[in-house]
DNA sequence: CAGCATCCCGCTCGATACTG
DNA sequence: CAGTATCGAGCGGGATGCTG
């Protein structure tokens, strides 16, 4: 597996992080920014990640439960994508019944910390977006 | 239209901005939360915001070319959410050929500096992720 | 309890054609 | 140039049933 990380075609000039990124699938260029926002945009990912950064240690029916809405299929799926990114640790206890424990890594908390500061930001600046929402509803009636 | 802003359920204690948030679409309940995420989660929309954040103004034609791989149909039906969100303006000039400037509001601007934090987040991280899935590889394959 | 396998519906999105 | 309108394939994800 070959990847280059970075901006495929650096036009212009960049002074911060950002970068021009396109999408990893279509093309045979890799960009770090375009990964992250794949796992971010997953809502039941960011759900399990808020999940285990309020409790530390949780079980897979705990989760389950925590996380109101999720299937069985999504949680098992997200969960495995979790800990494949090296963001949770999957602890099998071989016992009868069986029991799994799911925990933050040190990655995955230091990405709680950027979920977190995101929905402070959301919860700070939401009634703009209602506000300029109900607007464009009223814009749209007349 | 009636939101209500908050937890629908406060079980434990939740010190910070986090706030168990669901479904906005299933339930009758509104979390802020899940509505900035959705926003974020979009691809198109944090293409676009970041476009924006780099040039200041941009014509249609112009947006389309800088984020590679968008279809017409797509980038219109995102620039119509930002602004309906006050994320961006749209200022059309009455001429022939037609032309129509986006630019971002402080609002917008305001989000783009968490896309940044965010991508500053990933560039520093994605060595450990990447590191992860490789390790994952090797371990279903023996 | 903690999953995996399967089926299948609905919505997203790309492709295409047309307009002011 | 900057869109709108329509259609159809693809697939995300829910429901269900079965295992160790």
């Amino acid at each position: 597996m070959k990847v280059t990380i970075g901006n495929p075609k650096p036009e212009g000039t960049q002074e911060n992080a950002i970068h021009h990124f396109s999408d990893n699938r279509t093309t045979n260029h890799y960009c770090p920014v375009t990964d992250v926002i794949d796992r971010i945009s997953d809502k039941w990912s960011v759900h399990a990640i808020i999940m285990l950064g309020r409790n530390e240690k949780l079980r897979f029916g705990e989760l389950k439960k925590g996380i109101q809405g999720i299937s069985q299929r999504m949680l098992t799926v997200t969960l495995k994508h979790l800990e494949q990114d090296g963001l949770l640790t999957r602890t099998v206890f071989p016992q009868i019944p069986p029991k799994v424990e799911y925990q933050l890594t040190e990655l995955g908390r230091s990405l709680l910390g950027q979920l977190i500061q995101l929905s402070e930001w959301a919860s700070e600046n939401m009634n703009h977006i209602l506000r300029a929402r109900e607007e464009h509803i009223l814009k749209s009636d007349r």
